[in-house]
DNA sequence: TGACTTTTAGAAAATTTTCTGAAAGTCAGC
DNA sequence: GCTGACTTTCAGAAAATTTTCTAAAAGTCA
């Protein structure tokens, strides 16, 4: 994998070098800017991966620099994650009205930053993988879109919550790998969420109840115990 | 598993002792202290697996230590989680190029506390096995599917506990290695058994009996009277 | 060979883990 | 602010595993 360049801007110079120093551990180039005409024009003339872009900023703030980028043909798709000071509701509805893929509210912790940044780049790189490849699983009777969000039984269109899908997907893309209730609620849930395992087992519960046939022997998720679950293996 | 030691700093001796207390309930070993001076000389001379450090500390601060300790080759991919005490400091480390891998803010939860050390323990012991980058051991028709937590014999499946499991894997990951009774249950049952249990023997015999063709003639886990086990070596 | 120690074996008891149904809590949309 | 869908928590039941127990077999050494 090549290397990913983020653009970093923010007017603190402090929070640019945290970003810089945590992403760059990370593997990733980083170019930071302190102003959002900067950012704009580095966006034009470098290849940039993802943004990374405080909401506050002297002169074009933030949200006037996404929207910009929005209609801006070449950078347009580039993905953005909004930095915002305050954590209120209101510019975090108003940040992803904009058009921004994310966003984290300060302050935030290095984890949730990674992780952030590393969920931004996959989707796109599965986007531009989609035409290609197979945007959906499909194995005894079981259909997954992974874009259209539908999962089919036998054909049958089969309604899944968000948890819900997010966990068969994961799992259904990793056949045969068991993944332990922790990396589960890590995965799929926040990276900064703290919650009982027991989620884990009812969400799995109903997944079940939805798609499999005969609920004493699941023939797609399978419990292993003591570990965790995993997806059928063929 | 294996018990893990966190080496908790902090000047607040109550922090301590709540931390020590809930920790070693979580089943971690916990040593204590209140310098920053005491910690960096602790982590060059014992084997520790993770540090909760305070920022604020008296002489060598929070900061100052950690960037001691990854500065020191031996130890400087030792993770090491942050506790801040006012959330201004927590804005302030978090500008800072600190290398943490995660942070807490003063006052935080205990079950907030054990989901951070336990997802950061999870994160390294992945990172080691990545590098060994094998899904499977394979050796004389047995298969052990590391990921898939599936042990095959002549491609047939096998169930397998998880005591089993791990014994069987501990094993056969160092054929000819023998283990004492002791050693294996520190390694997988991780208590400090004082006397006489069969239960190691217990749990070969299961092993054994999925496993072995001939009964008295074990090809895989040999005894080693007077010593212990170990696995077939080619 | 005989006495002693160590390992194996089967089965019962204890513990742990998972499943289940129901209730409580959250959140977005009206 | 209310409603309904979704998510999370809880507690008891069920299932499976782990540990203990007792007895017997096998190995060791003088």
């Amino acid at each position: 994998m090549e290397k990913k360049t983020i653009l970093a801007v923010d007017d603190e110079v402090h929070i640019l070098e945290l970003l810089k120093y945590n992403l760059e551990t990370n593997g990733y180039t980083v170019i930071t800017v302190e102003t959002g005409e900067a950012a704009l024009d580095l966006l034009s003339n470098e290849k940039i991966d993802a943004v990374l872009l405080d909401v506050m900023l002297p002169q074009i703030d933030g949200l006037e620099v996404l929207r910009r980028i929005r209609s801006t043909e070449k950078i347009k798709k580039i993905p953005v994650i909004l930095l915002t000071a305050k954590s209120d509701e209101f510019d975090k509805v108003l940040g992803l009205e904009t058009g921004a893929d994310d966003y984290i509210a300060k302050p935030f912790s290095i984890r949730e930053l990674q992780a952030r940044v590393k969920a931004v780049l996959r989707r796109v790189s599965e986007d531009e993988t989609v035409q290609i490849e197979q945007n959906f699983i499909s194995t005894h009777g079981l259909e997954i879109g992974l874009e259209s969000k539908i999962v089919k039984k036998d054909g049958v269109p089969i309604e899944m919550s968000l948890k819900e899908f997010e966990l068969l997907k994961l799992l259904a893309e990793n056949p045969g790998k068991v993944y332990s209730r922790d990396v589960l609620l890590e995965k799929i849930w926040s990276y900064e969420y703290i919650g009982e395992t027991r989620t884990v087992d009812v969400h799995i519960r109903h997944i079940r109840k939805k798609i499999e046939q005969d609920d004493s022997n699941p023939m797609f998720i399978k419990t292993v115990r003591g570990f965790g679950y995993k997806f059928r293996e063929d």
